[in-house]
RNA sequence: GGGCCCGUGGCCUAGAAUGGACAUGGCACCAGCCUCCGGAGCUGGGGGUCGCGGGUUCGAAUCCCGCCGGGCCCGCCA
């Protein structure tokens, strides 16, 4: 309830001058001016005004001011209107320091009620279970991990779901090896994930190429996997656990964490596509085709064009597409719940990470799915399918609920780093797309242990004397923060050409910048003594008068109103860059003015008070990055 | 062939929905700043046909049309 005060302000005397001067509906926009000479907000109405009353934008802003000035509440110190036509207003800085301080030490700071209590799933990691985590997956766990938690800031309920395709082509490859080359089960000391995806995945589809007849096998393996009995399904309980687990140690590494596992095969074989099926046949969504190449299928009716979207096979099996759409269903309780829940792991956070399964469930466990918004965290390729499968929920019945595909581009590896892993790259190429099953990737925990590794040197340089456990452990937050911030502070839609010597800098925005400035504010708080802020009174809020110290103090009341964006949005750029302008003017404000030895005792305590509230704000906002706040470094 | 995304100093990047003031930062480069709460920092500087060409408009990085370059999707594969 701060800068968002002074804009709910400014909106309400445009709007009041509006009524005033008896025009309608106005669409105007109340945005940042470029140079903060021009003021704090700026308004653009006379820009719209000026082409209904034919009368220069200059002139119709010097009217608006005029019935403005009179009037101006508190929080607004002046308004003027500039030639070219903006209105700009200037906030009453005593005032914004006061009503933000008091914000940032209230208990619940930055929550609020977007939400209004709905529920919402949000889908993401659902790597397939036969490998490690590369980049680009590590792209989807922060984005969909950092929308969960904006989401849960804003008074949504959140439940996060991992899918586990464990009746894929994928999985069927790791077990073709382990069953019919003889590959064996049990690798040495190598994390499992990555044995089944460097040693076993990568090698099969390797012999397939000179055995094509052992594809056969592969089929033979899914469908004993979706029919639930043979040999393959024994070999399938006894890996895929195994590597799921292991890829959750990288995805908790990352710091994110999840409600539920959901398995294709428990889908499959408790039946819940022929539910969904038989509603869309009862609701006359599909369609069977009787002549023409698809002559036997089953097909989607699409909306509006001739297209056609065949979920069944003329032998009567169904297509990867069609398995979308009665999890989506479920997603949205728009089918009964057949599965049984239990539980599956303990979490860092201390949460259990539960799991559906067939039969013997835990009764005692909490409501998952039927939710009022799904969001699905997958990559742009998928887009054409998301859109078949949200139009699916709506013919399902979901047309009062949301799904939304959260997309984003791929990760790349760029020419330098391919070239180090000793691939091939062709000329002129800058980049070369990551494929598992070729082996061209960069694995996830090897990101981070390079980064750790940079770390370690740079944080032991700093702390002669420190432990060796302390720096592992301070080095190893540094390690996901840069990585995270560095994955989610660009747009979604565009590709990351990934360059390990580029994902290695720990200066500038960068998130060691963030944990740095957050531990320099730290230290200055545990040097101070005090455990609490100091009590902000409107008198003491008036000692602030250095530029530096009301520019941090803007910053920091432009939270709540970056937080909203993010998530009506839903994207975590925005909160990287204000995590970035907010530490940034931190370090401008501490370059500059000391706060234990500043000798002016009213002073001093204001400054504290602006260094506690800053550093409230920037641990909100990296938690809401997953960037893990560091208290020395 | 149809559809979607991207193109902003040498490199990376912000400019959302709803066009508006001198185009935002970072890296790299140049010049400064530690007797002072931590220099992973700070201050200043150079560097731009916002891919190209039209159009709409008083005004376009932003909207429209057409190109060019890069990427992705379009299967009774997964």
């Amino acid at each position: 309830m701060t800068f968002k005060v002074f804009r709910a302000s400014v909106k309400g005397l445009i709007d009041e001058a509006l009524r005033d001067m008896g025009v309608g509906v106005v669409n105007y926009q109340i945005e940042e001016p470029p140079i903060p000479n021009f003021g704090d907000l700026a308004v653009n109405v006379a820009f719209q005004l000026s082409k209904r009353f034919k009368e220069p934008p200059g002139k119709v802003a010097e009217d608006l001011v005029s019935r403005i000035s009179g009037r101006l509440p508190r929080i607004v110190a002046s308004v003027s209107a500039h030639p070219t036509g903006y209105i700009n207003f200037t906030v009453e800085a005593d005032e914004l320091t006061y009503l933000t301080m008091k914000a940032a030490f209230e208990e619940g700071y930055g929550s609020m009620d977007i939400g209004r209590g709905r529920k919402v799933v949000v889908e993401h990691t659902s790597v397939n279970p036969n490998k490690a985590l590369h980049v680009g997956h590590a792209r989807n766990v922060v984005l969909g991990d950092s929308i969960a938690r904006i989401l849960r800031k804003v008074g949504y309920r959140v439940e996060v779901l991992n899918y586990i395709d464990d009746t894929g082509t994928q999985v069927a490859d790791v077990i073709v090896g382990f069953l019919h080359i003889g590959i064996p089960e049990e690798p040495g000391p190598v994390k499992y994930d990555r044995y089944c995806g460097d040693d076993v995945y990568i090698k099969v589809n390797e012999i397939y190429e000179e055995n094509p007849k052992l594809e056969d096998k592969r089929r033979e393996v899914i469908t004993q996997l979706e029919k639930g009995i043979g040999p393959a399904v024994e070999v399938a309980k006894r890996v895929v656990p195994k590597v799921v687990k292991a890829q959750l140690e990288t995805c908790w590494r990352l710091g994110a964490r999840y409600d539920l596992l959901n398995w294709e095969s428990h889908i499959i074989r408790l039946g819940l596509w022929d539910v969904a099926f038989n509603e869309l046949r009862k609701r006359n969504a599909v369609k069977r085709v009787d002549e023409g190449r698809l002559a036997g299928c089953w097909v989607l009716k699409a909306s509006g064009k001739d297209e056609e979207k065949v979920l069944v096979r003329s032998d009567g099996t169904t297509v990867y597409a069609a398995k979308d759409i009665p999890y989506a269903a479920w997603k949205l309780g728009l089918l009964p719940d057949p599965f049984k829940y239990s539980m599956f792991a303990d979490q860092p956070d201390g949460t259990v990470l539960w799991t559906t399964v067939e039969r013997d469930g835990n009764p005692d466990h909490p409501p998952f799915g039927s939710a009022d918004m799904a969001i699905t965290v997958i990559d742009v390729r998928q887009s054409r399918v998301q859109e078949y499968v949200a139009y699916a929920t709506k013919l399902l019945g979901g047309g009062h609920k949301e799904y939304k595909h959260l997309g984003y581009d791929v990760v790349a590896l760029s020419r330098v780093s391919a070239e180090k892993l000793g691939l091939h790259v062709p000329p002129g190429r800058q980049f070369v797309h990551m494929s598992g099953r070729r082996g061209s990737y960069v694995n996830v925990d090897d990101v981070l242990d390079a980064l750790k590794e940079r770390a370690v040197e740079e944080v032991a340089k700093r702390n002669p004397g420190a432990s060796p456990g302390w720096i592992d452990l301070t080095a190893e937050r540094i390690a996901v923060g840069a990585l995270r911030y560095q994955l989610l502070r660009q747009d979604p839609n565009k590709m990351i050409i990934f360059d390990m010597d580029e994902a290695l800098k720990l200066e500038g925005e960068t998130g060691p910048y963030l944990q740095y400035t957050y531990a320099r504010a730290s230290r200055i708080v545990e040097k101070s003594g005090t455990s609490s802020p100091p009590q902000i009174t409107k008198e003491k809020a008036r000692t602030l008068r250095e530029p530096e110290e009301i520019d941090l103090m803007k910053e920091i009341s432009k939270y709540e109103l970056e937080l909203e964006l993010a998530a009506r949005t839903l994207s975590t750029k925005g909160m990287a860059i204000y995590s970035y302008r907010l530490a940034d003017h931190f370090n401008s404000f501490y370059e500059r003015h000391r706060v234990i030895q500043e000798p002016r005792e009213d002073v001093r305590g204001t400054r504290l008070a602006l260094v506690y509230a800053f550093r409230i704000t920037l641990r909100e906002v990296l938690e809401l990055l997953g960037v893990p706040p560091l208290e020395k470094i």
